[in-house]
DNA sequence: AAAAATGTTGTTAGCGCTAACATTAAGGTC
DNA sequence: GACCTTAATGTTAGCGCTAACAACATTTTT
């Protein structure tokens, strides 16, 4: 690999600033303020000189500089967001879901990861924020305290703040659409005791900092206890989650040479049973003859592997939308930046639901 | 699914407007550009005062107004990226890579994804400009004649444009960090051929705008045709790439019952070719026996899957890095503004590499 | 001790745009 | 014709911040 760089000689010397408003309306003959306004409120202005304007405007290649419209109008149209990670299948859809629905409405996504640390969260929300955003959107309830300062003067100051994915919020003035994860794993522990499994494992996500997947699996724990039964409780590793389901498997099956063989497992999420799928095929394990297995999540792939994996599905895609349309909606409020108005609570109650394919 | 919203009632009704500087310099008793000042140049003020900044800073919960920053100084740390879709796996680490390098630097990332589109693309390039960025990232040298033209004026204001992933650029004066396509396709079809091949086919990309998937398929043929080989193009469907390559190999096989039953497949990418690979082991074909698969951009999953794909590895990650640091230099540059400077074309050769697997 | 250099803070103006109001012209009403 | 309405454009001020320079106090140099 190498780099090189070839200096260019002088190209066009014209290291010509943007064009401005006021370079379009010395082109037309006409104010500023009649640029402006036949780019915001075009019925207001007279037919011949909203034609020059459109002439000077397509003369100059005017694009708008949008901070000075924010800063002398007081509002923006962007939208922040925050999400744990924007490859994670889980979330791709929702950030889709989200930007649909925005661009539809004449909003604009700003979109950061966090990388699941609550500490880089914050220093994202104060970065974001510093874009004064029409609304911020947050990726569950857990927040550091110094986040959530940011976020109730934000909140204080008219800033709608929607956190997404969870079944309530950190404070009761912010918005919140998503499900009860707990309940969704409760569904994961019932569905595999209804098919007559009696040795429960969950095995829980290597990440620290994703609540979601450990309020699964205590909700999946609760559910066992309530049909009597205990279930245990495995942490998957770090790192690529293929290969993490597949170490999982791995060890699960070294350490039970003697003892029960057959096993139910449940998953934080489909890649990590895709994983354990593959490895119980190449042991030759019969699935779900010998282990049963049941991911979480509906990815992509996983009703593509052979056999496909049973998953619970979550609504992703609908999550997005409905914090989308909750955010359209407090544009249209009458008295948009009232606290009273933006505080209107909203919870989004969506069942998981579950898809059963060749594993359980 | 049910929406419902709890309207609150008066919260604080406190609606406060956000805290300006001119809020932290009324707590702290000096003028708004002692604290700009210490925001900024922190060494420029003396320590008491500092510490009373500090505390009136603490104190009210300051955040910058970025637009007001940007418009007042003229400069922004804001860099805009375009890229055909941020899910999709060949992507994610290019941007990954590029915003670590950004972040390190005190840049921030602005993200659109053109979704393979044009069309959006040249709309994304306006709204993006609008935002003032410091320079502008785009993916691949194919853009409309009206993005062009917005290109080129915002280069010669001052703002860097990059193209990333090609060889070339579609202007002189932008810079480009890629590799050949046509080189890799041709990669694809010599080490086939070297193992004995002669029956080769490239399954093209269902996406029409794909063009690099597409050149790396000329350059395929090409290789071939320079080995007195005649290779074919099939195109898969669009949607879902597993399902898609599913269906190609399954398609390739009805087809071809009575002819010639061993061939080799080079795929677009590694999603195409794990669906393959899935459908050939649902049919019981035995790869390479029968059939050798060959992807490319060596994804996650293509390791993983069992008997895993071989493949064709971009750059991806050092894409991103690449970007970052050029963006970076154009920063340090002395005279930072200037076209000739800024206009400094710079390409980066990167040798995909071939990782071999059980499949070819 | 005067001059020069340095350190620290303040003043002024303006970035590019838009809200709010002011002005003018044209048409309608009594 | 004096009055009111409506339509179309212009004027003024200011959003929140920072560059550039001015003003002073303090130190260092000669």
């Amino acid at each position: 690999m190498a780099i090189f760089s070839v200096p260019v000689l002088a190209l066009k010397t014209t290291s010509s600033r943007r064009t401005t408003l006021a370079d379009v309306a010395r082109h037309s003959g006409v104010t500023t303020m009649t640029v402006s306004r036949f780019l915001r409120t075009p019925r207001l202005v007279a037919p011949d000189t909203a034609r020059l304007v459109q002439a000077a405007l397509d003369r100059t290649g005017y694009v708008a500089n949008k901070q000075a419209g924010i800063l002398a109008s007081g509002t923006s149209s962007m939208v922040a967001a925050i999400i744990p990670n924007i490859a994670h299948s889980i979330f791709s859809e929702t950030v889709q879901g989200l930007s649909e629905t925005l661009e539809a409405r004449g909003f604009e996504l700003l979109l950061a990861s966090s990388g699941y640390s609550l500490e880089r969260e914050e220093k994202q929300i104060r970065a974001l924020l510093g874009w004064n955003p029409f609304a911020l959107v947050l990726t569950g309830r857990h927040h550091t305290p110094g986040s959530i300062r940011l976020l109730t003067a934000a909140h204080g100051a008219g800033t709608p703040i929607v956190e997404m994915w969870d079944q309530s919020s950190s404070r009761p003035e912010f918005a919140h659409i998503g499900f009860d994860h707990a309940a969704a794993g409760a569904l994961m522990a019932q569905h595999l005791i209804a098919r007559g499994h009696d040795s429960l494992v969950y095995v829980d996500s290597g990440v620290a900092e994703d609540f979601r997947a450990h309020e699964r699996g205590a909700g999946f724990v609760q559910a066992a206890a309530q049909q009597g039964l205990q279930a245990r409780v495995v942490r998957a590793s770090l790192g690529e989650p293929i290969a993490a389901g597949r170490l999982v498997l791995q060890q699960l099956q070294d350490s039970s040479k003697s003892k029960k063989p057959h096993r139910a497992l449940a998953f934080a999420n489909d890649h990590l049973a895709v994983g354990a799928l593959l490895q119980a095929q190449d042991l030759r394990l019969s699935v779900p003859g010998r282990m049963a297995l049941l991911g979480f999540g509906d990815f992509p792939i996983a009703g593509h592997i052979s056999g496909g994996i049973s998953t619970v599905a979550a609504p992703r895609r609908a999550i997005g939308q409905a914090v989308g349309q909750w955010i359209a909606r407090c544009q249209l409020s009458p008295n948009k930046g009232a606290a009273v108005e933006l505080g209107a609570a909203v919870g989004l109650a969506l069942e998981p639901v579950l898809i059963q394919r060749a594993t359980t």
